[in-house]
DNA sequence: ATGGCCTGCAACGCAGGA
């Protein structure tokens, strides 16, 4: 099975992109942030067309995630409960027995903001909501745009970014919370190098100069994550013209597709 | 790295991203 997470910056802007990657790819799932896309206007036909089926919570302008998959899917959730939250951020879905939450974490904007309370909040919420999924036992797979690199290791420039919204204390902390509930960060399951990155800055010629941050993650339990074969990031698209800033994550995981 | 860009909206600059 392969699951892949992919913030396209704008699913309108990126449509071209994304039907391109997944004949390629051919993910068995893929979870996609920053949709910007109202849930009438979504791209059924097409995503159809190309074999995928979609689940979508949407709004205009900002936000928004979806889950693909290329076999049936339902919806759990589409926000955390009990949280007035009018950000489409969260998409739980079950694919059979596997359970899939695709999470676009707010940003936080600057650690004196009110949105980096908000980021802070969100992740206590969505930490409470994983506890209650985990008790059930069945396959769980969290992933998305976590906007928080876990590590100096995922991070290019440690020195400048410190201190700073993504790479701060307290938000590390919080991702470190969902790691206690049993949750394990498949890429470090299998790569333990400095160095990879998910999103590069579309100044400065980042990518080019591998300028980048590790923010893409994909997290699995206990169970699932003995089972992560591989996990890495494809960088072909942020090569394609007119590319989003963020590369799709891939695992690949030894459970039925 | 202390700066350069991109997207959507409805403008003809702004908010937001990271």
């Amino acid at each position: 099975m392969k699951i892949a997470t992919w913030n396209v910056n704008s699913l309108k802007a990126r449509l071209p992109h994304l039907l391109r990657w997944l004949a390629t790819a051919r993910p068995d799932i893929v979870a996609l942030q920053e949709t910007k896309t109202q849930d009438a206007v979504f791209p059924v036909a097409e995503i159809l067309s190309a074999g995928y089926e979609a689940a979508f919570s949407g709004q205009k302008t900002y936000n928004g995630v979806a889950t693909l998959s290329r076999r049936q899917l339902e919806i759990i959730d589409r926000e955390l409960p009990a949280y007035e939250d009018p950000q489409r951020r969260m998409l739980a879905t079950r694919h059979g027995p596997l359970r899939v939450v695709n999470v676009y974490v707010p940003n936080g904007a600057s650690l004196d903001s009110d949105k980096y309370r908000y980021k802070l909040d969100w992740l206590a919420r969505l930490r409470d909501y994983m506890g209650g999924l985990l008790q059930a036992g069945d396959p769980l797979i969290l992933l998305g745009d976590f906007n928080i690199a876990p590590e100096d290791r995922d991070v290019h420039d440690p020195q400048a970014w410190s201190g700073q919204v993504l790479v701060s204390e307290p938000e590390r902390a919080r991702f470190r919370e969902l790691e206690a509930l049993g949750l394990r960060d498949c890429l470090r399951a299998v790569d333990s190098r400095p160095g990879i990155y998910s999103w590069w800055d579309y100044r400065a010629a980042a990518y080019r100069r591998n300028l980048g941050l590790r923010i893409d993650l994909i997290l699995a339990d206990g169970d699932s994550t003995s089972r992560c074969r591989n996990c890495f990031v494809d960088v072909a698209p942020r090569k394609w013209e007119r590319p989003s800033d963020h590369a799709p994550v891939i695992a690949e995981l030894d459970l039925p597709s």
